[in-house]
DNA sequence: CATCAACTGTTGACATATCAACAGTCTTGT
DNA sequence: ACAAGACTGTTGATATGTCAACAGTTGATG
């Protein structure tokens, strides 16, 4: 396939503007969250520890995040070096540790919530709210399709692996 | 803000689709490269200078992917380590490398790029014509709102930092 | 109950990204 | 012509991400 017809062509463009707009819009988190000295990964931790006050374990949100176990780690330890966050022990299960926002750490995320949610909301100026409608439901396609194509080719790797031995 | 109307709440959720889906989309395109045993960000450097068949500098290449120069040292370290590329001295001015692909990574990218676009194409299956366009236009709007939020951000600090003085 | 499998968090090796600082190399303005 | 400034690529420090391998803990199955 090279991209023949001019619905071709767009359908990958389409997919361009897809990253670019989405890696422009991560920078932009960045500028937000650089006043409380916060990386977009650490703000979406402390988000999520936000809306789960009782706290999660690592592998809680490595889950959420869509991220590695091992990740999880460092993020925690710089957040609890700066007193944001507190891993405590968890009484039924050794394994485990159970994260959690400290006072210090709820008190600047409800600083940051409003700006953040007021930056999400400006992102859409002038777009209309039948066009937001219609974005979801796209993008929700788009990541069905991923994934469908990512399962394939892993599938099909897979397959000349086992060919291989 | 606290996202008041489901108008606001639509276009909050819209933000996280749209890093989602992009995050999902950035992961399957690590599957289809996995084959030639190339990053996206590798692929990236390399489609660029298969569209620039004369080579590029580093600093070119770091403009047109919007990343840092220093990160540029690196990637074309490891490619042309590989021979998928190759630096060349510049005549005229010695400060820059020209970086072109070689034979050997002309060959691959010949591989790679159909079915690159034909997983652009796979991947709006199920989305008409007419979203598309629509959908290229919403994101440049949602670039150009991110960089209008970003620079706000950025001055208003710089004028924090000017007060501090 | 004893073993095996599954799960949790950490570590080390590596790729990717940023930034600041540097050493050279043009380019410009007077 | 020459000093000042701008530009290029590299380096080192650091953050974020992946993966494989580990040690410890829990749960399930025979």
């Amino acid at each position: 396939m090279s991209l023949n017809s001019r619905s071709q062509q767009q359908r990958y463009e389409a997919m361009l503007q897809l990253l670019r707009s989405s890696d422009t819009l991560w920078n932009a988190s960045h500028a937000l969250f650089e006043r409380w000295d916060l990386s977009p990964s650490q703000f979406n931790v402390m988000n999520l520890l936000h809306n789960n006050s009782e706290g999660l374990s690592q592998s809680d949100l490595s889950r959420q995040l869509v991220v590695h176990r091992s990740n999880i780690t460092g993020l925690v330890d710089r957040l609890e070096k700066r007193n944001l966050v507190k891993r405590t022990a968890v009484p039924g299960d050794r394994r485990l540790y159970n994260v959690a926002l400290t006072p210090q750490g709820s008190t600047i995320m409800e600083e940051i919530l409003p700006l953040y949610h007021e930056s999400a909301v400006r992102l859409w100026e002038g777009v209309t709210d039948d066009r937001i409608q219609a974005l979801l439901s796209d993008l929700e396609s788009v990541i069905q399709q991923s994934q469908t194509i990512a399962r394939e080719l892993s599938e099909s790797s897979a397959t000349a692996q086992r060919k291989a031995k």
